[in-house]
DNA sequence: CGTGTAAGGAATTCTGACACG
DNA sequence: CGTGTAAGGAATTCTGACACG
């Protein structure tokens, strides 16, 4: 499911990461989420993969401008999925 | 996809619907999203079909109340899906 | 660097009601 | 019956900043 369609509070509860983190990630390039006409980011469960998948990348010794390649690859692949 | 994940807000855009339609149909008691701790609803792409089937089958001149079984039955099938 | 928090504002959603037919 | 709308309020989310280390 690429599609974006979830708030930021449904994805803290998925993710169990917190909306100052999930924002900091998106502020790195980490994830991309869509926004509504007011703003309000909009996110896809393969966003919540993501995000789950950052948080342990980070907590295993990474950084995030290191994360940034791996991570697009993920993208890149999830493309043309 | 039966996780309750998106607001009514997405709902209406993927529908097509009014938020007035998707709050009746629920009060009739043909959809049954769940509800944030703050009372907002919260709906899943299962149910963003339901709710286009109910508007189809409305157009075609069914009530609300007749709805009901044939939607309970689809609903009563998904469970065990 | 990655994350917490208080601050003020704007957008989202909620309910109950009146309306029409 | 199914849907529109204006009304007031409550919950959600947003940004920029200060903080710590």
């Amino acid at each position: 499911m690429s599609r974006k369609v979830m708030g930021i509070g449904m994805v803290r509860e998925l993710t169990g990461l917190t909306e100052r983190q999930i924002r900091y990630y998106e502020d790195r390039q980490l994830v991309f989420p869509d926004r509504t006409s007011g703003g309000a980011r909009k996110f896809s469960f393969e966003d919540v993969e993501r995000l789950k998948e950052i948080h342990r990348k980070l907590r295993d010794g990474f950084h995030t401008f290191e994360l940034r390649k791996t991570i697009m690859a993920d993208h890149a692949h999830s493309i043309d999925t």
